[in-house]
DNA sequence: ATAATGCGTAAGGAGATGCTTACATGTCAA
DNA sequence: TTGACATGTAAGCATCTCCTTACGCATTAT
């Protein structure tokens, strides 16, 4: 019944999709240039495309006849925040730092 | 098709199972303790409880007649280590620490 | 004007998901 | 032992997901 709009955790549910989120990384690329790093039919890709453009991790932007799809990274907050919570279960590097922050901005 | 095995992406795709975690994250609990804090009937919730287990976010404890669900927070860990390198994207306190500690460390 | 390119949408199908009710199983309590 | 309790499993159903092929529609190139 999926009464819950399937959000951003629900986009980046399926490995292609962080494949393409990755690759947009690197700046803003077209279908084509994204397609040629699957398998899958093109269309399928432009699937893939329009549940990241639904969910506002991507956005287009029409250049002639191409349409060059954007990152928008803002929008993985939601995932950066709830992950941000089982932090303190990480004792590495970064938890070591954050708490060495803490600490040295507390003054 | 998925020959792509769910794994802790998909597990955690659903508002519900965050939720779970997140109730675990305060110490372990039996099915009915979860299973109060939704709507849904009691084997759904199972069912849930049983993805993350597949997942390896979750672990089963007998005690007697109950079953006592552990959160194994490392398991988070792919979803923290992709979230992170997107970190860049934010420039919040994080951030200028970590690029704090690489100046401080580089020496 | 005609063809080629870039991309979306439509339709359809196989399989996954998420829920329900009914039932099975093991454990504790009287 | 008999029953209540805690939980999983089975079966069934509606819906979603993900893929494919076929087609439509702009835009650019010839």
């Amino acid at each position: 019944m999926m009464h819950t709009e399937p959000g951003v955790f629900g986009a980046i549910s399926h490995p292609a999709r962080r494949r393409m989120l990755d690759l947009l990384v690197d700046g803003d690329r077209p279908v084509n240039a994204i397609a040629e790093n699957f398998e899958m039919s093109r269309p399928a890709v432009s699937q893939h495309l329009r549940v990241l453009l639904d969910a506002g991790l991507v956005t287009e932007q029409r250049h002639g006849r191409e349409r060059r799809y954007r990152l928008v990274p803002e929008r993985l907050e939601p995932v950066r925040d709830w992950i941000a919570h089982y932090e303190r279960f990480w004792d590495d590097n970064f938890a070591r730092l954050r708490r060495h922050l803490e600490k040295s901005t507390e003054q």
